[in-house]
RNA sequence: UGGGGUGUCGCCAAGCGGUAAGGCACGGGGUUUUGGAUCCCGCACUGCGAAGGUUCGAAUCCUUCCACCCCAGCCA
């Protein structure tokens, strides 16, 4: 993480750039996803990036669609990614662009381009022009078409735009160099014929399309942009961005400057979106929005917040080496905003029946609960008990471990906010597993306090076994049992695991994604599956367990 | 084997010639009506991919080497 004077590379060159007066000291970014699928946390991370450098340096952020490929994008996915930019927490305010706005402007740069002699229309097929490439070892050859008079030219992309060529039969081509060490700068494409599918936006207006080489220093420079950060794999394209703003610069206005950073990797867990889009396509995972994808909209799902994913984007850094963050990491903000934030609530979710025996027959109590010791404001509710209640399976032991603090034959433990019990009696079935115990309570320890000041080890959730509601609980583990997966047998197999838990009665009106702190468990959301007469709760994340870690040094 | 990048603690990441920030993880302790939270302490003892060199002084400059990542879509 970075200290309040320290900054990062990008910054450095901000930096630079306004002591050197460069752009009147203006700060314009843009976040250019293509509406071909959802975004993930890597993209938040850019989005952090775009967006908290240009309020930082009181600058505007764009918001555009790179749209310029008809065949596998859908309007579909353009209203999924500004919802989820806008729930991140940021405003694009009048900025939202598309690069289909600038089809036309694109044209006409590429006639100026084609009458400098700079763009040709080469009608190699697809095969040819690799092999015309070279290798990354071999110099490339020139186009027989790479001569074509600048008229014959016009005359041909003219064509092309009129759709009197066939799908593949011909492309229009930067006329630069093929025997660069750089691929990207032989001879790269800049329009290509689409027929048959309609554009989302300009419908069948169009039949070529520019392509992200050609579109986006030009769509850069139209809207000002001045630093146009993008991922490390287009650092071999800035020569071929630089290329085509120096060509066109009397054509357009500015010349933003391309800055490359690494993008974001997570353990545990797949981040392309071809990837993430065969988890949905074979059914591993129940759509996108599934809570354990680490699409923007699964993490939503889950109980994620804007504000710990920002917290997240902001600790790890801006740099140019590849890195894989440890999923620990973006848990610890989660855990840290919601610590705050979530009341707290108790459920049970692997029962054992407890009976009290010195508790009166048909008495009940209610029983003062804060809602988080973290924030008083957050007050106190009402909690009910009685002669009957649930606690958790494993907070009962008969033959305990060392350092084992919870219910044990003659160990005391403080139920929270009600009274000290003590156990009495254990019950089995036939196999020998414990059904139900017997307890004591001690009348004089009401609130969970005693007079004497006695200690005890352990305080234990509850729910009153006459009040408590059912609900499905939804316990998810990592999507990838490796750290760094590869193929589908990485997969965990138990990355979902669905019981049904018993929950305090206040739950029972809990809206759909409301966050609640399960006491000793975790983080809890209401999923969007919850009926009327069945809640469901997502785990957004366990509370650390020292007493894991105990158990396995003891063991 | 061409070109472009990157290598600082288990994982991120500051450092920009003056003697290795911070966060996560991990370990120890205090406190605690969540084995939660919180607080304190420890955590790169000539070490910054390696080897040489320049310098009073090098993670920072120079040289050579090594490792890893990206590029041969009419995808972005």
């Amino acid at each position: 993480m970075k200290t309040p004077e320290s900054f990062n590379f990008i910054e450095d060159i901000i930096n630079q750039d306004i002591v050197l007066n460069k752009n009147n000291k203006r700060v314009e970014t843009r976040f250019p996803p293509e509406p071909n699928g959802h975004l993930h946390i890597g993209h938040a991370k850019s989005i952090c990036l775009n967006f908290g450098l240009a309020a930082k340096y009181n600058g505007v952020c764009h918001l555009r669609f790179d749209d310029t490929n008809p065949t596998k994008e859908e309007a579909e996915y353009v209203e999924a990614i500004k919802r989820d930019v806008k729930w991140l927490g940021f405003d694009w305010g009048k900025h939202l662009y598309y690069t289909s706005d600038y089809f036309d402007k694109l044209y006409v740069c590429a006639l100026e381009l084609i009458k400098k002699h700079k763009a040709f229309v080469c009608h190699l097929s697809p095969d040819e022009i690799r092999q015309y490439r070279g290798t990354l070892t071999h110099t490339g050859q020139n186009s027989p078409y790479r001569e074509c008079s600048i008229d014959e030219n016009l005359k041909l992309f003219e064509g092309m735009r009129m759709g009197e060529f066939e799908e593949g039969s011909c492309v229009l081509r930067a006329r630069i160099d093929m025997s660069s060490p750089n691929l990207n700068m032989r001879d790269p494409v800049l329009y290509r014929i689409i027929k048959n599918t309609p554009h989302h936006r300009t419908g069948t207006m169009w039949c070529i399309y520019p392509s992200y080489d050609y579109s986006h220093p030009i769509s850069d420079a139209i809207e000002g942009i001045t630093h146009s950060i993008c991922t490390l794999e287009f650092e071999d394209h800035r020569p071929l961005y630089d290329w085509i703003l120096n060509e066109l610069s009397s054509f357009v206005c500015c010349h933003p400057k391309q800055i490359e950073f690494a993008r974001l990797n997570l353990t545990n867990t797949v981040m392309s979106k071809r990837k993430l889009l065969e988890l949905v396509a074979v059914g591993y995972v129940t759509g996108w929005d599934d809570p354990r994808m680490p699409t923007i909209s699964g993490l939503r799902r889950r109980g994620y917040t804007p504000e710990a994913i920002r917290k997240f984007c902001e600790a790890i850094g801006v740099a140019k080496a590849n890195s894989v963050v440890d999923i620990a990491l973006l848990e610890h903000c989660l855990r840290e905003d919601l610590n705050l934030r979530s009341p707290r609530v108790m459920a049970v979710l692997n029962p054992l029946r407890v009976v009290i025996d010195n508790y009166p027959e048909d008495k009940h109590e209610e029983l003062d609960a804060e809602n988080n010791p973290e924030d008083p404001d957050m007050g106190s509710r009402k909690i009910l008990f009685g002669r009957v209640i649930y606690i958790e399976q494993n907070d009962f032991c008969e033959q305990p471990p060392k350092k084992f603090f919870r219910l044990s034959p003659g160990q005391e433990v403080r139920l929270k906010h009600a009274y000290y019990i003590k156990c009495a009696a254990v019950i089995k079935d036939e196999e020998g597993k414990v059904v139900e115990i017997h307890c004591t309570y001690d009348p004089e320890t009401k609130g969970g306090w005693s007079k004497d000041s006695r200690k005890v080890l352990g305080t234990l959730h509850w729910v009153s076994a006459e009040h408590a509601i059912p609900a499905e609980v939804r316990l998810y583990s990592s999507l990838f049992i490796k750290p760094n997966p590869k193929e589908a047998e990485d997969l965990n197999p138990n990355s979902l695991i669905k019981c049904t838990a018993l929950v305090e009665p206040c739950l029972a009106k809990a809206s759909v994604g409301s966050q609640y702190q399960f006491l000793r468990h975790g983080y809890f959301c209401v999923d969007i599956d919850s009926a009327p007469d069945m809640l469901v709760f997502n785990q957004t994340v366990a509370l650390r367990d020292s007493w894991a870690k105990t158990q396995k040094e003891i063991q």
